[in-house]
DNA sequence: AACCTTTGCGAAAACCTTTGCGAAGTGAAA
DNA sequence: TTTCACTTCGCAAAGGTTTTCGCAAAGGTT
C-alpha cells in the first residue's frame, strides 16, 4: 500500500518521488531533467509518477540555489492610470513569455515611496527594475546600488540618466511638432500649451517640440502662450483659466497630459466657449477617454502596450548579456484626428 | 584589514557576518532577533554590524525554511480598467501593512488564461489567491485544489461558491434599485435596463434590483425593455440599437457596467436624441470617466479602492485563523446624481 | 572537593534542488 | 584471474535561515 499521507502536504518534493520509489533524490533530480546517467527504464517510470502526483520544482529552492527569483520589480507613478496599467498589461505580456512573473509597486507620485518601493524591491530579492519615474523624483542617487551592481535597470517614459540606464520613450519633441503644425494646418495660429513640471524629460521634450513647431510654421513664440501646470487638475484648470483670461485668448490648446486635457476641457466648457469653434483642443491622451468626451478629442496616441513589451525586452537583454551599450527605444506616436481640433 | 571583498556581492548574507566577527552563524541569528541565550555585548555587537552592512534576511531562504513566501496571487479579469487596478490599489495597500507582495494575472476574461493563472500562482507558491471570476467562467473546479487544501481563497466582484469561500461584494440588487426608482423620482416611466451574462452574479442581482425597483414603483415589467449583452462596446452598441428601435422607445435606460453604458451613449448620440430630454442614462460607472463625458453621467459608483482592501483583510483573515466560516462583505454603493439623468 | 545550575555559544538538521565526484556493479578484454 | 571501461546511482555540498540539542566554562552550593 502506498503511502500517501504526505498527499495533504501543499507541494510534493523530489524526496517524497524519491522516497515512493525507493532510490536517492539525485536519481529523481537527474531523471526529471533527463540526465543520461539515469538508465532509460528508471527515467520513464519517474517522469510517470512525477507527472501523475503534478510535481512542479520548488521556485523558492530554485532561487536559493540559482539565485535568481524570476521575478521583475516594475515601479509606476500610480496603478489606476489607464496609460500606466497598459504598459503593465506590456510588461506582463514579455514577462509571461520568459517564465516571469512582475512585482507592482505604486510611487503614488512621490519621491519618497519610490526609494522605499526599490529598497523593498530589493529586499526582495527582484532580479531587477523597470521604472518610470515619480513626478517629484529630481535626484536619482536611489538607483545607484542597481548601476553599480549591475542589477538590470530600464527606465520608461519619464527617465533619467540615459548614458547608464536603458530607456523607452516615445518622440516626444516630434509629437508636440505634429500637434501645433495640425492646429496650424486646420487654419488655427494662437497656439498655447500647458507644459508640466521642468525637470521631466517629457516635459522638456514637448515643450521643445511646441516651440520647433511654432518656428517651422512661421509663428512667433509668444511667453504668455507658454503655460505651466503641476500635472494635477487644478493646476492645469488654472492655467487654462489664465489662458482664457489673456487680453488675445489662444484659439488653439494642447497640454502635456490627459489629467490636464481633460481639465483643460472642463474650463473652457465653464468659460462658456465652445469647442472646437472658439477654442481648439488636442491631447496627449489615451484613446478610450479620448472618444468618450464631447467633443471628441483630437489626440496624440501612446503605444502603450508595445511600450511596456519594450522595456520588458530591454530588461530581458540585460539579463542575457551582463555589459551592453544602454539602448535607446525610440516609438512613434500617432496623432489621431477628431473633433476637437476641426473647424 | 576588513575583508570588504564580498560586498560586490549583491546581497550580504549571515555567514558574511559570522566570519567578520568570528562567531558561528547560529550566534548572529540568535543575535538579530534578540535571543536571550546571547550576550547583550555580542547581540549589539552584531546588531550594529548588521545595520553598518545592511542586512536583510534572505526572503528566499525564509520562504523555504518557514513554507511561506509572503506573496498573494491576484487575478483579474483585465489591468486596464480603472474598476480593477483601484481594487488592486486597495489590496496592494493592506498587503504591504502586512508585509506582503502582490503577484498580479490577467485572465483577459478568459477561463482558459483563468485556470492557467491559477496553477502558475500556486507553482510559484503564493500563499493564496484573490481572484475575480472571468467573463466566460461557469465552471469552478479549478478552485477544488484550493478549497480543499485550506489554501487562502477570496473572490470580490464576480464571485462563486460563496459557502465555501468568502467574498466581497457591493450591494447590486440594491444599486439597480436606487437607479429605478431614481428614475422614476425624476419623472421617467419607460425604464430599460441592459443586462449582462446571465450566469454572472453581479448580473443576476442587477437584474434582481432593477425587477424590485419597478415592482415598488408600481411600474409593469416589460420584457422588451430588459436587454442583455456580452459587456463588450459593440454587443452593449446593438442592445441600444434595439431599444431606440422600440416602437415605443424607454425614455431611460441604465446599464450593468460602464463599459456598456458608454456605448450605450455613443449609440443615443448617433441616433440624434439628446440625453437626458430625450432619454436618460445612468450607469455603473467610475468616478473619472462619469464627469468627463458630456452631460455629465449619473452613476452608481463602487468603493473600489476599499473592495480591494476588505478583500485583503478577508485574506488575511483566512491566513491567522485556519478554520472559520467564510465571511461575505457586503459594501454599499452610492447614486451620484449628475446631469445625464435629471431633465 | 564534588556536584549542580546557569550562561554563552556551536554543530547540525530542516526546508528543496542541482551537480561534481566517487563508488558499486557488470561485462568484456588482456 | 586481473584489469579496464562503462553503466547506474548515492553522497555531499551549496544556497540562507531558524531552531533543537548539546557542550563547555563559570559560578554557586553542600
Amino acid at each position: 500500500m502506498p503511502d500517501t499521507s504526505f498527499m495533504s502536504k501543499r507541494h510534493i518534493s523530489l524526496k517524497d518521488l524519491a522516497r515512493e520509489i525507493g532510490v536517492s533524490i539525485s536519481t529523481v533530480s537527474r531523471a526529471l531533467n533527463n540526465h543520461p546517467d539515469i538508465s532509460l527504464e528508471m527515467t520513464k517510470k519517474i517522469q510517470k509518477l512525477a507527472a501523475e502526483w503534478n510535481y512542479t520544482p520548488n521556485p523558492l529552492a530554485m532561487g536559493l540555489l540559482k539565485q535568481a527569483t524570476r521575478m521583475i520589480g516594475v515601479i509606476v507613478p500610480d496603478l489606476v492610470t489607464h496609460f500606466y496599467s497598459s504598459i503593465i498589461s506590456g510588461i506582463e505580456d514579455v514577462a509571461e513569455e520568459n517564465g516571469y512573473y512582475i512585482v507592482i509597486a505604486s510611487s503614488n507620485e512621490t519621491l519618497k515611496k519610490e526609494i522605499s518601493s526599490v529598497e523593498n524591491l530589493l529586499k526582495s530579492r527582484v532580479e531587477g527594475l523597470i521604472v518610470c519615474l515619480s513626478q517629484e523624483t529630481r535626484t536619482y542617487d536611489h538607483f545607484d546600488r542597481l548601476i553599480n551592481n549591475g542589477i538590470p535597470l530600464v527606465f520608461f517614459d519619464r527617465v533619467c540618466r540615459r548614458e547608464e540606464v536603458p530607456v523607452v520613450v516615445v518622440d516626444n519633441v516630434e509629437a508636440s511638432l505634429k500637434i501645433t503644425r495640425h492646429f496650424y494646418t486646420n487654419g488655427f495660429r494662437r497656439i498655447a500649451y500647458i507644459a508640466g513640471p521642468p525637470h521631466l524629460n517629457i516635459s522638456q521634450e514637448r515643450t521643445l517640440g511646441y516651440l520647433l513647431g511654432l518656428e517651422s510654421c512661421r509663428l512667433d513664440f509668444r511667453p504668455e502662450y507658454l503655460e505651466k501646470c503641476d500635472m494635477s487638475p487644478e493646476s492645469a484648470a488654472e492655467a487654462t483659466a489664465r489662458l482664457l483670461n489673456l487680453p488675445e485668448k489662444p484659439d488653439a490648446i494642447f497640454a502635456i497630459n490627459d489629467t490636464a486635457v481633460f481639465a483643460a476641457m472642463k474650463e473652457i466648457k465653464a468659460h462658456g466657449l465652445r469647442i472646437p469653434e472658439d477654442i481648439a483642443l488636442v491631447g496627449f491622451a489615451d484613446e478610450f477617454h479620448s472618444t468618450v468626451v464631447d467633443p471628441q478629442l483630437t489626440s496624440i496616441t501612446h503605444p502603450t502596450f508595445e511600450m511596456g513589451q519594450e522595456a520588458a525586452r530591454l530588461f530581458f537583454r540585460q539579463i542575457e548579456n551582463q555589459e551592453t551599450e544602454p539602448e535607446q527605444v525610440v516609438l512613434k506616436t500617432k496623432l489621431v484626428v477628431r473633433k476637437s481640433s476641426v473647424k
